[in-house]
DNA sequence: AAGTTTTCCTGCACAGTGTTAAGTAGTGCT
DNA sequence: AGCACTACTTAACACTGTGCAGGAAAACTT
């Protein structure tokens, strides 16, 4: 047991606190969903993001080819969050417990329907589809009505977040008013929707809507 | 009728020809829907649109406040190439049309439908789905029903523009493949998945899948 | 006709972005 | 001891959206 290093072992405190732990793609995907939850889409830079790991910018791109990867990488970590439900023995309530929790974790993160602009094969997803498929089929779907099935439920969760989301991270009162004001202004410009209240926040519940959306394509429960 | 410029004509031809007509709002809204048909959401940048209208690019700044106005006004203009159509006798084909001519719009212009993460209250988004609605009316729905169907049809017509538009984009044929290969690598993995095709291109034809879709949530034409 | 205001645009500048290239301390293998 | 590999840092580049000061031309006022 030579002493082959010189000085004090104080002096050489590096030494003594080896390198910590090196950094990996999980705790990068963690730490952007934290941001995008704080700071929405254009909170996310690669700078802030290396600063949240506490590690220069450039050093990032060993674990991540691109800032899209990142992006990629974090929508598809939120669908994780989705439970896969048990096969019951009622599958429509299986879909529509899947939908129900893909739409709320979509707005648990409202700025992943603006990410749908990017293919979304991330395992994660494929699993929570995966599932949704095989409880239409349980519910006696198959070929082409099942594409259809599949397609209409999952855009149609989609289109909502993507709206959802957006008016309510549109927060801002006062365009809201200003907009509505300005629709509200000529009455014979747009009568059926002032009429139907379409756009009066709080006039329906989200919640109740979509639900009654997902009665009209799956029919009542029962 | 006295000389009172010096020198000969030819010497002053910014006089003769005076300033060029002034740049407008449309003009550049103009240029912004062709750069991002050209050039998708990425391509369009204030200079290179500046450059498009052939004036500085800080000179934009006059007209429009900021880039999210000509994004926001660009994607109000497109949804103008959507005809009107005259109410009829049958307001379920009235409402198929104006939802289809509503997806087709957004495929024409692939980057709309990412657009569509920011309040939509342009005057021509208004009038159609004032058209919708009112053809929905026609069609005996009011209250919360009409409520329903209205977001019903809206999210499916994004949703389903938005994924169709995206995979579309994502042309590169090579991450396709990739893609396709990693699901099909173990098949007992996504198996319903495998065995619908639902993530095989070309198995289902995109528009024979949205018209069934309309069916479901219209009821079968006829 | 002269002066003033308004309209519309240029030039310069800044802070911040994603990303690449080169260098470097630590670790394990031969 | 030397070499290769991992995981990072520092420096730099091209480019982004946008603010500010100024300036020429047109329009309006007197």
């Amino acid at each position: 047991m030579t002493e082959t290093q010189p000085g004090s072992v104080w002096l050489r405190e590096n030494a003594a606190r080896p390198r910590p732990a090196p950094l990996s793609r999980d705790r990068i995907v963690d730490a952007a969903v934290a941001l995008l939850d704080e700071y929405g889409i254009d909170g996310l830079t690669m700078r802030r993001l290396a600063q949240a790991v506490d590690v220069t910018s450039t050093a990032l791109y060993w674990h991540v080819k691109t800032k899209e990867d990142v992006l990629d990488l974090a929508l598809d970590r939120i669908f994780g969050e989705v439970p896969l439900p048990e096969a019951g023995d009622d599958w429509a309530q299986d879909v529509r417990r899947l939908i129900r929790a893909w739409r709320s974790v979509m707005l648990r993160h409202p700025w992943a329907p603006g990410l749908i602009g990017r293919p979304m094969l991330g395992p994660n997803v494929l699993a929570r589809t995966e599932h949704l498929q095989s409880a239409l089929v349980r519910g006696g779907l198959a070929g082409r009505d099942l594409a259809v099935t599949t397609r209409l439920l999952a855009n149609y969760v989609i289109g909502a977040a993507l709206t959802e989301a957006t008016w309510r991270r549109t927060a801002d009162p006062a365009a809201q008013r200003e907009a509505r004001r300005h629709i509200t202004a000529d009455p014979t410009a747009y009568p059926t929707l002032n009429a139907s209240g379409h756009l009066d926040a709080g006039r329906w519940d989200d919640d109740d809507l979509f639900e009654r959306g997902l009665d009209a394509v799956l029919g009542r429960p029962g």
